[in-house]
DNA sequence: TCTGGGGTCCTAGGACCC
DNA sequence: TCTGGGGTCCTAGGACCC
């Protein structure tokens, strides 16, 4: 029998913007963006909670129910750097540990009884370690499964912890809402409710096969969930097993919809080179690109294009894009996002060719001074020559640049 | 209400191959 | 002529999570 713990930060990005600016305590905080700004509320203070507001809220939304509501643009480098903190304090307590995002967590803390003492004492001092040395609330939830202790910590909310027995998950889930389960969202909770399911209990009461039949798979390890079994997907995987992307990719949404081609191209080629910087940085070659067009109205569309050979160089994957862009954009269309996405990694590159080797060799030596300087000074201090000028507009470079790289400033 | 940005996983059809 | 059965890859879209 295993013993897993969830841990999550108590509205973490309003906590973390507390401890930047304790003025901020008591009152209804919303981190995100501006209240007239497009865009939707990352987090939401409990004072704030009181309102009806939550995450993933358009923020104007948000505004309208509280309009003394304090917006903040949000600090995500800090967020980051708290999320190392708090995964330190974690590993001090076992070496199994997988931080599911920023601000959430899975330990594996079976056999760590002699060290830490039964779980609810063991969680006490995990919790009370966070308290100390970072000053942040979080809840935790303790279980035999993965699945049973996410639920566990949504319950615990907030400040707290809860312990679910071995033997009674079931029982406990029972009465809880079917939305409970993660993976279960408004779709799959609507068609649910069609049939008379709405507690976890009549999910759990259903026919496997019937499942099966109605929703395949996923039915058959909804099944399992509903007992409180990590069946099947995700949370069968392994705590503490890193695992590599299996994607990368950035998007931006115009403040207005817009038709201005040269800013199109410039954003995209933008997105492009944050994309590969990150590629590089993991020592990744991608094979598949992928564009992403909103338009005015919300209206979006995929379309991607496999290389035949895996690229981790920018004009590649510049050419790729534009070329996907311009065989599905209809000029008149007001464009709201647009976004960048690779994937099929390898971490091997393609044999050179003997036509274009030489080439990738300045591209590639070129492209390793820029990112060292965009470490130093930051993104957006430098780009592919010529990018923001609309070089790219018909062809892309033939030629190697003969001076990709320009002076950052100071 | 008017809807961000970064991801994962699943489905489903068509191409292509044996 | 009236058409099998897999397997795998590619592409598009959608549900969902934080």
């Amino acid at each position: 029998m295993k013993t897993i713990f969830h841990l999550d930060m108590d509205a973490f990005f309003v906590s973390v913007e507390e401890l930047l600016d304790p003025s901020l305590k008591g009152k209804p905080v919303i981190v995100g963006g501006k209240g007239d700004e497009r865009g939707v509320v990352s987090a939401a203070s409990y004072e704030a909670r009181k309102y009806g507001i939550h995450s993933a809220m358009p923020l104007r939304t948000a505004s309208m129910l509280c309009p003394h509501a304090i917006f903040v643009e949000g600090h995500l480098h800090l967020y980051r750097e708290y999320s190392e903190k708090i995964e330190a304090v974690l590993r001090s307590f076992s070496p199994l540990v997988d931080m599911a995002s920023v601000d959430e967590a899975y330990l594996d803390m079976t056999g760590c009884e002699r060290l830490w003492g039964p779980p609810l004492q063991s969680a006490h001092r995990l919790h009370q370690a966070i308290t100390d040395q970072l000053h942040l609330n979080c809840s935790i939830g303790i279980s035999s499964s993965r699945l049973v202790s996410k639920i566990a910590s949504d319950q615990a909310k907030r400040n707290g912890i809860l312990w679910i027995v071995p033997g009674t998950e079931a029982n406990w889930l029972a009465p809880l809402e079917v939305k409970r389960i993660p993976g279960v969202g408004k779709v799959t909770e609507k068609q649910l409710a069609t049939i008379g399911i709405t507690r976890i209990r009549d999910l759990a009461s259903l026919d496997e096969r019937f499942l099966l039949d109605r929703f395949g798979k996923w039915g058959l390890a909804l099944a399992g969930k509903a007992q409180g079994k990590d069946a099947g997907g995700w949370f069968d995987t392994v705590i503490g097993a890193p695992e590599d992307p299996k994607s990368i990719s950035h998007e931006h949404t115009f403040n207005e919809d817009t038709t201005d081609e040269k800013l199109l191209r410039a954003t995209l080629v933008r997105l492009t080179e944050k994309v590969m910087k990150r590629l590089r940085d993991h020592s990744f070659h991608a094979r598949t690109v992928q564009l992403k067009l909103r338009f005015e109205g919300f209206e979006t569309l995929t379309r991607a294009k496999s290389l035949g050979d895996a690229t981790d160089i920018d004009r590649d994957i510049v050419e790729a894009i534009l070329h996907l862009f311009n065989s599905n954009w209809p000029k008149d269309r007001k464009v709201r996002l647009l976004g960048v996405q690779v994937s099929h990694f390898t971490d091997q590159a393609p044999q050179p060719s003997l036509l274009t080797g030489d080439e990738d060799r300045k591209w590639r030596n070129a492209l390793k001074a820029a990112d060292k300087l965009k470490d130093k000074y930051g993104e957006g201090t430098l780009h592919l020559g010529g990018a923001l000028k609309g070089v790219y507009k018909d062809r892309v470079h033939e030629t190697a640049p003969k001076e990709p790289v320009r002076k950052p400033p100071k």
